[in-house]
DNA sequence: CGGATAGTTGAGTTATCTCAAATGCAGTGG
DNA sequence: CCACTGCATTTGAGATAACTCAACTATCCG
């Protein structure tokens, strides 16, 4: 329907984002490469240095491309031959019902390939979009694939990181089918608060945090109405602080409590 | 806590399941054959005969366990070099929580594997339980990856699997975030025929359906009293016909509808 | 400044849950 | 064969978590 005019860039420094925020910064020069954060891009780069397979493999320098927040990244049928993975901002992933109702199954951050699954398949059957502002690289996935399968190492880190996503699935559904709105909130907010930690890019207790109350909802299956109260209930318990777009958990130990993460 | 007592069982025949159930025992025998489902299990033997691995490759002739009904057939931090598959019966995949709290991932029925990802990892983080009185097979891991790993094609079926089994996860977040009550339990039961059809172990609209309310109750995060509700409603519509075990479906195009399979 | 998007709050509704009591049904031991 | 025990199911009454609707405010951006 509406296109998507991308803007390319071509080289790898993402000039775009480096006047934007230094936070997203780091994240699209370091953490943010989806195969560094497996370990893999090293591995690649230092693979395909041996091999001297540099001319033909362009898994490394591909084109990144460019979107603006609340732009559709991917549509769910669309057929690539690209595998996307976040340079710099938030996206989300999810599935939409023909009537309109939404799950969210996953918020990708800088680092994060849209799918590792999506190194095997053509089309993703998720509709991915920009949260905030977003730059990511499209890898070449014939290319991905065969230096992939022709080292045991990587291989292994792809198994490994597909064994994760179907986890976080896993986990997905428990809290859905089993958990109250209380927890399903607060356990997002602690998992993404882990996720950001893990890639460097948290100030202690507080994260970036870009989330539309309707992100949340329907990350958690709820209505934004609903997560207001929440979040204003968690307010007003001084278990967390949220402005401008940035979030602070005051009550760390209270607040796991609540999201009962065991 | 409580011990397992299992009964090997030393031959690929099944003669307990002969005995019991002709239904269970086409699955036992032809269809429920995990690598058979996959097509895998011909090409393996086949891989294995031209290649004279037969006396090495133990994936095949494994040994077959059987459990009753309400066993415990795996826990979530079971540590095991076996993958187990399913032989005859049925099986839960859960995840338990603390508090007791518990959300079913998928039914396990003749053919499946407990989890295609489990052939990569040595723990499947879930707790698995016996439906009916089940008999499974475990196959050595490292035998069945080294087949699966050393020829492309059956690589690519196990790929194709890791995938479907991500997709089904998916779907059951869609469900349990943003379905009703009534949805949730007509797709359940659509999905299992659907699943059964397709082995080729359904009989028209009827089915076995040896589930319990709790059962569909923790599958759909939903509670028994209210799956009997929803049960009787679709009864008293004339929708479905449940007696004896087995399922039938009266209605299909209005049932379809109500689950929303568009 | 105006228009779009987002967040808050209150009032009333509804889907689903909890509790509890009654019934059924299957397996076990006397 | 019966009584008993343990599970499963049904049904009704009442409670509650989350939803819908709607009005109001705040924020952002051109």
């Amino acid at each position: 329907m509406q296109s998507l005019s991308l803007r390319e860039v071509t080289d790898c420094d993402l000039p775009a984002a480096d006047t934007r925020d230094p936070v997203m910064n780091i994240g699209a020069c370091t953490a943010a490469c989806a195969l560094n954060r497996l370990n893999v891009c090293a591995a690649i780069r230092e693979k395909t240095r041996t091999l001297g397979l540099d001319s033909r493999v362009q898994a490394l320098d591909a084109i990144v491309q460019q979107v603006p927040a609340r732009r559709t990244i991917c549509r769910p049928t669309e057929w690539s031959d690209y595998v996307a993975s976040i340079c710099s901002g938030w996206a989300s992933s999810s599935i939409v019902l023909p009537d309109g109702r939404r799950q969210i199954l996953s918020f990708l951050l800088p680092g994060d390939f849209i799918s590792i699954m999506s190194l095997f398949e053509p089309t993703t059957g998720r509709l991915v979009e920009a949260v905030t502002d977003v730059t990511y690289r499209n890898h070449k996935r014939s290319d991905l694939q065969a230096i992939v399968m022709r080292h045991g190492d990587l291989f292994e880190m792809v198994t490994k990181a597909c064994f994760q996503e179907k986890h976080q699935a896993d986990q997905l559904a428990v809290d859905l089918g089993r958990r109250t709105a209380d927890e399903r909130i607060a356990r997002l907010i602690l998992n993404l608060k882990e996720k950001l930690a893990r890639r460097g890019i948290a100030q202690g207790e507080t994260i970036e945090f870009p989330l539309r109350h309707h992100h949340i909802a329907d990350a958690t299956g709820l209505t934004p109405v609903h997560v207001s109260k929440v979040l204003s209930q968690f307010r007003r318990d001084r278990l967390i602080k949220i402005s401008n777009r940035s979030l602070t958990i005051l009550d760390t130990a209270e607040f796991s409590r609540i999201a009962n993460m065991w």
